[in-house]
DNA sequence: CTTGCGTTCGGTTTTTGTTCGGTCTAGAAT
DNA sequence: ATTCTAGACCGAACAAAAACCGAACGCAAG
């Protein structure tokens, strides 16, 4: 993978902000106009050195907006005197009862002692938001980590998609002929539904008391 | 499925909101007015490649908004181990309100990032025996982060030492002529002492779900 | 009957990636 | 000094995909 040049960094960057702002890919002329280029075609040349060097994708010949970032390996790198075995989970996102999880744009990340997840490869950390969850003792402002496992036990607290595709913190109880969704307040009443997607179960609970 | 064109992803993002917003799905005018678009044509053009991409679905033909979301399975994102900053520090006991701290004979320890406490060689570790911390959302079995701190703010939780030697945990508030100690139970009135010994304050409070 | 809604039909306009020549510069090779 | 190469750029043109229009049509509910 040879390096890339001043300018294709310049719009491979270009290409990642519009991406992450906008959720699709720019066009070759949106591009030129952004770096004040009068000729789609200079742009596809640059587009044609990001494929040829591998940090990009495109879809079939002629199709529009169809860049694809290529995920890139991240160095790891370990310490000799780590205490302890610690895993970096990245911030997936805030989640509320009812409403879609909610992507933070910041790349953040947080620590967790590697014992509190099974599969430290598996596990992203979610941000609560609102009270939805507060008969559980987790409140607003709390992280949860999140273990994504397909096959949730009875009673254990999981991240459900359901159907209208909306994420929500809830206890998982597999029925006879149905699953039960139970909320962590008695006024909601509980969620019966014959299939959903569980996206992860809730490994661990952490609240930081601001030192100020 | 292949990727959504930017018209299609910023339709679907005007319908997500909308489902949020109004709790139903918009008609095919709606949107149409919301993009500018005086012809329901082109909306219905719309919503058939999204359905045709599967991330939408709709009722019967001509069933008035039916448009429902597909849930999407989530993009896996990795995460990587790093040397990051921990400090091991040492399982103290349990804590249960208006019982003296119970000591742990094991030598255990629990494993925190850093950027839990302050101080690391001043702080330790407390696991929570009982109730009576429950709306404070500190339930049973809970690990709380103690920092051995001399002055606590108004509001922070604390581990309070009475004048019996039972130690307790209790939100604290300097008043003008009084400390007062409130604990986290509605049905237990607080505390008022003109002064007591204040052994910690709560950093942090860590869940642990037991993956088996 | 009117209103709101999804659907269908044809045709037009805009957007988009691509290709083809050609210019300019800076640095290495001959 | 001359040639060669690579990176960056322009302007025009092209074809396909995407987006759009306006006017109907059918259906259901108030």
């Amino acid at each position: 993978m040879g390096n890339l040049t001043k300018k294709q960094n310049d719009v491979l960057q270009f290409i990642k902000d519009h991406i992450r702002d906008c959720g699709y890919a720019p066009s070759y002329r949106e591009i030129g106009e952004h770096f004040k280029l009068s000729s789609s075609a200079t742009v596809h040349g640059h587009i044609q050195s990001l494929v040829d060097k591998g940090v990009i994708r495109i879809g079939e010949e002629g199709e529009a907006r169809s860049i694809e970032l290529v995920p890139q390996a991240e160095p790891i790198h370990r310490s000799f005197r780590l205490s302890a075995d610690v895993v970096n989970l990245p911030m997936m996102g805030l989640i509320a009862a009812g409403q879609p999880i909610e992507a933070i744009t910041d790349n953040e990340t947080m620590a967790v002692p590697a014992s509190f997840v099974l599969d430290g490869a598996n596990s992203y950390v979610l941000k609560i938001k609102g009270q939805s969850m507060i008969e559980d003792g987790i409140l607003d402002g709390d992280f949860v980590v999140i273990e994504r496992n397909p096959s949730p036990r009875n009673g254990e607290v999981v991240v459900a998609l359901l159907d209208n595709a909306f994420a929500t913190l809830k206890r998982f109880y597999r029925e006879p002929s149905r699953i039960r969704l139970q909320p962590a307040n008695k006024t909601m009443d509980p969620i019966y539904v014959q299939d959903c997607i569980i996206q992860g179960v809730v490994r661990a609970v952490i609240r930081k008391f601001q030192p100020v």
